[in-house]
DNA sequence: CATTTCACCTGGTGGC
DNA sequence: TGCCACCAGGTGAAAT
């Protein structure tokens, strides 16, 4: 899955590609799980109409429709989505769910092995494009991100993880932002002090910059839309490190379950 | 309402 | 080589 580095990757990849391109035809899989807009509604809105720009919001990426009715296409990648360009005559792997035939001659694929992505239609409301569940973390003040976890009794990652307060932020960043801000997991959102909440602002919004530079990170199968691998895996300090030492400290970076996700941290480093 | 748990899927890995 | 348990970037419904 891709988190909001990965989704800010693969829709500029995308944007750089398709924007301008008319979509002229297409194909939907017949398997219902991925359309939150019913697959034939999802055609014919699709059909015909110019991509006037794709960027992400949260961990979705919008597709702006050319158009005075504000009509957006929206996907979600879930764990294991991909959006692919590709030539048409490129093999169309296993568990291609949507192809987008274009005006160019290309096709963008959306590929998902486990279908927990989701394509929607999205409806323009009183003049207001797609505005995701939460709020921005790259751009929020500490101000408002402070007041997200006032009184919260849920623990920091599990606040971190909610797509309603911040949009973007998943199991990888959460895991390291905590450890670059010296906060343990577990710690209750709500007793953070200000000099934690200082830190950890800043170090979710360095560290999602910094992924977003390396063009994310590639766990397993994330790949853009050029299919290239990211390389911020490298730079992991506790994510999927649990057993090894500490690279800051030495001692053996702990693994548990928290919310149902595994959980990465430094005992040291970590208070 | 806030919070937690679990189902939803397929595929890769590691132990036996 | 096979079988099986367990794990994986996320979310949203149901239970508490």
């Amino acid at each position: 899955m891709p988190e909001l580095p990965e989704v800010e990757t693969v829709a500029t990849g995308v944007d750089k590609r398709v924007r301008g391109d008319v979509i002229e035809s297409v194909w939907l899989g017949s398997k219902p799980e991925p359309f939150k807009t019913s697959p034939i509604e999802m055609a014919a809105t699709l059909s015909g109409r110019r991509v006037e720009r794709v960027y992400r919001v949260g961990k979705h990426i919008v597709f702006d429709l050319e158009g005075a009715d504000g009509l957006q296409w929206i996907v979600h990648l879930g764990m294991t989505g991909r959006l692919l360009v590709a030539e048409a005559d490129a093999p169309v792997e296993t568990h291609t769910h949507a192809v987008l035939r274009l005006g160019s001659g290309r096709e963008l694929r959306f590929v998902d092995p486990r279908r927990f992505g989701r394509l929607a239609i999205h409806r323009e409301a009183a003049g207001q494009g797609f505005r995701g569940p939460g709020r921005e973390p790259l751009t929020i003040t500490l101000e408002e991100f402070a007041a997200l976890f006032k009184n919260r009794k849920t623990p920091i990652k599990a606040a971190l993880l909610n797509q309603k307060l911040l949009h973007g932020v998943g199991n990888i960043y959460a895991d390291e932002s905590l450890f670059r801000a010296g906060i343990r997991p577990k710690r209750m959102a709500g007793r953070l002090t200000r000099e934690q909440l200082t830190r950890l602002h800043a170090a979710l919004q360095e560290i999602l910059r910094h992924a977003i530079a390396l063009g994310g990170s590639s766990v397993s199968d994330y790949v853009d839309a050029d299919g290239e691998r990211g390389f911020f895996q490298l730079e992991h300090k506790v994510y999927m490190r649990g057993g090894e030492p500490c690279l800051t400290c030495g001692l053996p970076i702990r693994r548990m379950l928290l919310g149902g996700r595994g959980t990465h941290y430094c005992p040291g480093c970590q208070k």
